[in-house]
DNA sequence: TGTTTTATGTGAGCTACCGAACAGACGTTG
DNA sequence: CAACGTCTGTTCGGTAGCTCACATAAAACA
């Protein structure tokens, strides 16, 4: 299943691009798997190689002095890892964990820079794409003070699920706990009330979903606007932004 | 003295260019004046001018649902505003407030971006203040969770005075309340405790600090953390970095 | 099978910050 | 001078999340 057959258009940022530029762009890619808490890299690694994940999750993670990591995003088959080279920044801020099996196309990072150079459908794309992670960052800053950790983990987990395509997550609240910057006993609270609401069950360490629309009746505000904020910005050169995700409702 | 000779030089991220470089720039920017309290853009504004600020603060504010205006970063000389642009978007995702007046130099979006496609050495030198940017906004996302709010109004203080260049602050309680996310009587007990440990005085919207090195210790690492990440991002190609931050002490 | 490891749930006391309301102190303006 | 608006300081009750400690239960392993 993992061929690089199988990979073209399985990936919603590359398909952004018109048919043959997919296809030469692909054609510099590997694909490789993604196993379970793999670290793909470390902050101050060198940047060898541009992810953009097929199946699987990857979270995104800074730390900071005196504090453990803390998610600033997750990352699946609608973006890719590593945009710091989109800056010219050839090393990597964070860590990358793989929180989800699966696997991704990658190329290497002097072809990828060639490709950008090259081809400025590419580059406006992945430009584009930083943008909504510069965006969706900023959303997070003010969510992270703002907003009740129960809110915020009905936002983690619909993140989850829309990268995962699954109805059942496998993580285990203390992954959780770190990934959200809080106490696992934090953790539990939260997601004892929303399995009390009946929008998700719990299990050592898997999630079934019952009612996505109550979590998002359940999470803040943020996770519509983050939506938002990639389907306009990317809507117009990703046209299969529609299986990027499930939108019942965007509004203004 | 706001003349276009008087300006040259005097915006730290410009001065990354070599002479003629930036001359030819400059010659497409006029000086524009910075009042207090002006709004210079607002979330969804189309952008029509790019902002170096020679002298005065601007602060760069997120609206996000059901919660009040929040801080995202602060930008004097030492930076620029709407880099959206950079990123090939013309839209405006924040507000911006000058805090401190002052004038900047400002040039239309079309030249910018004409100028930034015709000279890879600009390209290259924004492209990293974006990353900065990037980077700094990670940090404060950690920072708003993890830290008291005496260290982040500690840091906030020292980044105001970096780029104000005075021992002087004039900026209310109430101000700087809403740039945190905070109550305003939340500000008022953290900056009588700084008050307390003799760092600074504060009477009626004047602060004067009177100890630089103590605010240091009382704020969080975050504020060190982003000024070594300014400088190794941007030190490669701004020559005169020093003139920026008066880094006394930069740590690994 | 019993033992250990892993994952989740509960409790008590603590702290930072919130909400609201109010008091004093300074500055400006009539 | 008096009246008013602005800015800062204080108080009281409430709550979210923290620290620490311990309980329970499913899975893994011997």
């Amino acid at each position: 299943m993992s061929t690089k057959q199988a990979a073209i258009g399985s990936n919603q940022l590359l398909n952004g691009l018109n048919d043959s530029l997919r296809a030469q762009f692909i054609d510099l890619c590997e694909v490789v798997d993604l196993t379970l808490g793999e670290v793909i890299c470390n902050l101050g690694d060198t940047i060898h190689y541009i992810y953009f994940p097929i199946e699987g999750v990857i979270s995104w993670e800074k730390q900071i002095a005196d504090s453990p990591y803390l998610m600033i995003t997750l990352i699946g088959n609608e973006g890719m890892l590593c945009i710091s080279l989109m800056l010219g920044i050839n090393i990597t801020p964070c860590r990358a964990v793989v929180q989800k099996a699966g696997f991704a196309l990658r190329i290497a990072a002097a072809d990828f820079t060639n490709q950008v150079e090259q081809n400025p459908e590419l580059n406006t794309l992945l430009k584009r794409y930083v943008f909504v992670n510069y965006n969706q960052l900023m959303q997070t800053a003010a969510c992270n003070l703002f907003h009740l950790l129960e809110s915020r983990l009905a936002k983690l987990i619909l993140m989850f699920q829309d990268r995962s395509q699954s109805d059942e997550l496998h993580i285990t609240q203390e992954l959780l706990a770190q990934m959200l910057g809080v106490r696992r006993v934090g953790v539990t609270k939260a997601a004892g009330s929303l399995q009390r609401k009946n929008f998700i069950s719990y299990s050592r360490g898997n999630i079934i979903i019952h009612d996505r629309q109550g979590l998002k009746t359940a999470s803040c505000l943020c996770y519509q606007a983050d939506k938002k904020t990639y389907a306009r910005t990317l809507g117009s050169t990703v046209s299969t932004l529609k299986n990027v995700f499930d939108d019942d409702e965007i509004f203004t």
